[in-house]
RNA sequence: GGUGGGGUAGCUCAGCUGGUUAGAGCGCAGGACUCAUAAUCCUGAGGUCGUGAGUUCAAGUCUCACUCUCACUACCA
């Protein structure tokens, strides 16, 4: 029994996310959550919308809504859809919050007494047309290496090189087309990693727990040392660079801090809105000087957020001196790709959040982004592999062994969990899978291996229907009703068991489940793990007790589904 | 260009610090059963572990080179 804190990487403003942003962290993060909190920890799961940045501002305008409208708006909408999604968090804040603010202010002022701060003036694009400061990658122009026209000014699409828009021959805005183009003296604060990156290499070094990915992209940026980093950005909307006294701070107006800097010190204030608006205590979860230091912090992100977590956000806590909580355990993905290629929100390719639950209900996509979860590789989601997945491992071997079992036990012993019959070898037998398996998976559940993880539960599933199969009450029914009973009894025991151990995963059929067995909200939990007690969930249910059998819990995808989908996603391109 | 991840049965992936006949699921073939969403259960076929060298008594597992692929490369987030 401990605390758990659980983030996961703060889906961006700019658009409902499409189903790999959803896998690479969100979900993986609620499933985690869930698990901790069926074996009894104290767990607290924080998830916000990241809403600063040229981006947003860029979306807004071309929605023609001014940019709190459009975040208000698109806040909302990624709120619902995460609620469809059954993502489980215990507050889904704003990095736009007033806490948010606050902290963001606090954090740069102690850094800048911790003299960690520095005003360094450098070059930009300034676009007249726009009338704002553009991103590297808003300019676009002909590539000086390989002639390509639309090469942008971070990196040319056409051969891959590195490029600073200064480079680019013919310039000009991405955002409006304008060639009135040019480059600006801009003051900025820089914070200086380079200061820490021995405190850093030191905690990266000590790390436990992350995956290969997570430790090897750390230890790169840290051999190829700390560059100190821009914290601000010339940009209208975001948290403005302010005095100790509220002030604007000189030099610094129309300025705002750097999207990164503030978006990780947003799960700090999320929980701080989430204390305030439950009556609670943030600082158990963040400070290790109250309380904090027994909380176990665990992180869910994709790849491409990873130096952040483990060297940017780390440089803001360890530099400010204070005793913030830092990541314990860190979990890191790779991409779902569609059919191979990036989704992408501008192009519209893909899936999104909304548009999923058109299609087919959370359950299915849940079970099949956990189940072939991107944590050793980019994996591709495919119309085939999304129904083979949900028809094979959720139809044929869930919910065919509920409805099978139910079904008969409602047909033969009145819907009444049956009295009699002797052990045999098949109850044994079961009982051994059992041992053996559920211990693993809880164990997988712990290390957060999230494809063991299923394949531990199918292949639990797979068991049920193995052992009806050596027990056979068909069979016996016709000579000795008391040994028929006996495998209906174990049969609808596995049937609340599966349903109770599949609750993170599909919660909505799992509820499904273990309400037509008339299992009590209070008998849901994960308080097993003993032998002892391994061998009691298969005869929990009192003789008598009241079944029902579940209308079909999940229909099948028929071809024809695919193949409309297919069309209507075009594929590949 | 640099760095990192990945390249293992038709497909998706396991294989820890190198050690008997390289595993799972799906798919495929055959069989069993008939309680069930024609579901389930059993058996089987199928792999020179990206390529080429090297270290070792022994390499999918270590080293080097090459190759394909994906990502990151600090001002998109």
């Amino acid at each position: 029994m401990s605390k758990i804190l659980i983030t996961s990487a703060l889906p961006y403003i700019n658009g409902v996310k499409h189903l790999g942003n959803l896998a690479g962290s969100m979900l993986p993060a609620d499933v985690y959550a869930r698990a901790m909190r069926l074996l009894g920890h104290e767990v607290l799961y924080i998830c916000a919308t990241d809403e600063h940045g040229t981006p947003a501002e860029l979306a807004a305008q071309a929605e023609g809504e001014g940019t709190v409208a459009y975040c208000n708006a698109m806040h909302e909408a990624q709120k619902l859809a995460g609620e469809k999604f059954k993502l489980s968090y215990d507050y889904f804040g704003r990095s736009s919050s007033a806490s948010n603010h606050k902290l963001t202010q606090h954090f740069a002022n102690i850094l800048e007494e911790k003299g960690l701060i520095e005003e360094r003036i450098s070059q930009q694009v300034y676009s007249n047309a726009d009338g704002r400061f553009l991103p590297d990658r808003y300019v676009e122009g002909e590539c000086p290496n390989c002639g390509f026209e639309k090469a942008r000014g971070d990196q040319c699409d056409g051969c891959g090189k590195l490029l600073d828009p200064i480079d680019l021959i013919e310039p000009y805005s991405a955002v409006s087309g304008s060639k009135d183009v040019e480059i600006r003296d801009t003051n900025h604060l820089y914070l200086k990693q380079s200061v820490l990156s021995d405190d850093l290499k030191g905690w990266v070094n000590k790390a436990e727990g992350w995956p290969h990915l997570a430790s090897s992209i750390a230890n790169k940026w840290l051999a190829e040392g700390l560059r100190d980093r821009s914290i601000t950005r010339d940009l209208k909307w975001g948290i403005p660079v302010l005095n100790r006294d509220g002030s604007v701070r000189e030099g610094f107006e129309g300025k705002v801090f750097y999207v990164w800097f503030d978006a990780p010190i947003a799960y700090i204030a999320a929980t701080q809105d989430w204390a305030a608006e439950n009556g609670k205590d943030w600082k158990t979860w963040w400070r290790t000087d109250e309380g904090a230091e027994n909380t176990k912090y665990v992180q869910f992100m994709g790849k491409d957020n990873v130096a952040f977590h483990t060297l940017s956000f780390p440089t803001t806590i360890l530099g400010s001196g204070e005793s913030w909580k830092l990541v314990d355990r860190l979990k890191a993905f790779n991409w779902v790709t569609w059919y191979g290629g990036k989704f992408s929100t501008s192009q519209k390719r893909g899936v999104f959040m909304d548009q999923a639950l058109d299609i087919a209900p959370s359950d299915y996509w849940r079970w099949h982004l956990i189940a072939n979860a991107p944590e050793s590789s980019d994996t591709a989601f495919t119309w085939d592999e999304f129904q083979l997945s949900v028809n094979s491992d959720l139809a044929n071997v869930l919910g065919n062994f509920v409805n099978r079992i139910t079904k008969y036990a409602c047909g033969k012993f009145e819907g009444k969990v049956p009295e009699g019959g002797e052990i045999t070898a098949a109850e044994e037998w079961l009982l051994e899978e059992l041992s053996k398996r559920i211990p693993m998976l809880i164990n997988y559940y712990e290390t957060r291996e999230f494809r063991k993880a299923m394949a531990e539960t199918r292949a639990i599933w797979a068991a049920g229907n193995e052992y009806l199969t050596q027990a056979a009450p068909w069979t016996h029914y016709k000579t000795n009703i008391k040994q028929a009973a006996m495998g209906v009894r174990i049969g609808l025991n596995l049937v609340s068991l599966f349903g109770i151990l599949a609750q993170p995963i599909i919660p909505d059929a799992a509820a499904k489940i273990l309400d037509a067995m008339n299992i009590s909200e209070n008998n849901r939990s994960w308080n097993f793990g003993s032998l002892e007690k391994i061998s009691y969930l298969v005869n929990t249910l009192p003789i008598g007790h009241e079944i029902n059998s579940p209308e079909v819990l999940f229909p099948k995808i028929e071809d024809d589904d695919v193949e409309i989908w297919t069309k209507k996603f075009k594929g590949s391109d």
